[in-house]
DNA sequence: ACCTGAACACCGTTCAAGT
DNA sequence: ACCTGAACACCGTTCAAGT
């Protein structure tokens, strides 16, 4: 397999990558079927720089998980154009592998069975690669339009959207990406503590069953 | 404000637009400044057509947040470009206003303070979105790499990956967008309910903090 | 002043022709 | 048999020239 570049933060396309190689475009698509599979194998490839082991004993399985997304998040969060690729694609490769085998084990550790687990990770990794695509996006734009987004939520009519006036711009806005995301997870734990995976799968009461703990309200 | 194409599934570009409207692609630039702005007008404008009111007593507001993000999500997935485009931008335009007021007061409602509550419609929306573009992009891949996918996870090494083969690919596959999708809005409410936005934003001692109710392990 | 044709600098993918 | 130059069918954006 073709050497990749390893630093260009710069958009991946075959085109370039073929010019790196000193071809055209054409002989690429003899190691890889399409430009999606391209972006696959190269998020394998980086995700071989983290760390996703678990082995020191003084750290939680909900300091792991943690860790592991935050690492996985910023990771794609410099690379705006693999974030973009990993939501669209389930990367494939062994690197890969290894962080869904640690989430599961965290995952389980902290007490979800398997199938609630296989679907905590599904929902981890997504929330954790739609905020590094949303990141690396805004990064590249200088953050012009939230200032944008902040116009559009003045402009909002205290008649019509009374709460969103009261709350103010900064609701949305607030925060470090990172602090964002670590809450983020923090009540995507809580949450699957709470809420397993229906043991009869046809049966369409999913909707409303509430966990087994009814605090607030 | 040019009049744009309902109907088309398919993606919209600067060019198929202007060519609709019997002009160069320049034309559009004196009404908006870039596609991202283009696309952002278009996802207001399709939001028009959602039930954004709250009137039914007999809905709860959980019932009533499940509705509107299935709704939402519903809306998206069937137009691959706007899912895409809602990942990376903030809609803007008054329906949208309308959706997060909708869903502020939902919230609410349940019990959330201000500011969870706010970061909590960003978290809601940023997933219902990224399950959109997801879903989206396989519909039109026609699901060929779904049988890539349960390849790359047959490969595991049942040494290296334990319980990745004890769970198999049904696990990551397996169950309806839609009925996933609800199980994740469940596990956010849950979640929701007992991890609030710390009071001081500068400790950094969020991440421990178990919510208030602490059951299963 | 307002609009836009044509050009610029790119894409991913295919396929016939070369070695 | 294997590789690839060149072409195909597109993009978003800019800007000089026309009305």
């Amino acid at each position: 397999m073709a050497v990749i570049d390893q630093e260009g933060a710069e958009k991946l396309t075959m085109r370039r990558l073929a010019h790196h190689l000193d071809t055209g475009p054409a002989s690429l698509y003899v190691y890889v079927r399409n430009i999606t599979e391209l972006n696959a194998l190269l998020i394998d490839r980086h995700l071989a720089g983290l760390d996703l082991r678990w082995d020191d004993p003084d750290e939680s399985a909900r300091q792991r998980v943690h860790r592991t997304l935050e690492d996985y998040a910023q990771l794609l969060a410099s690379r705006p154009a693999l974030a973009q690729a990993a939501l669209i694609t389930w990367p494939q490769g062994p690197h890969y592998l290894d962080l869904l085998e640690l989430l599961l084990r965290a995952l389980h550790d902290l007490g979800l069975d398997t199938p609630t687990a296989g679907r905590a990770v599904d929902l981890l990794l997504q929330v954790a690669t739609a905020s590094a695509a949303e990141q690396a996006a805004h990064a590249s734009v200088n953050a012009q339009d939230l200032a944008e987004l902040e116009a559009t939520l003045g402009s909002a009519d205290p008649e019509r959207h009374p709460l969103l006036v009261e709350a103010g711009p900064s609701v949305f806005t607030g925060g470090s990406p990172a602090e964002r995301n670590a809450w983020a997870v923090d009540v995507l734990i809580n949450g699957l503590l709470r809420t397993h995976v229906a043991a009869a799968p046809l049966t369409d009461d999913t909707h409303d069953t509430d966990g087994t703990c009814s605090v607030g309200r």
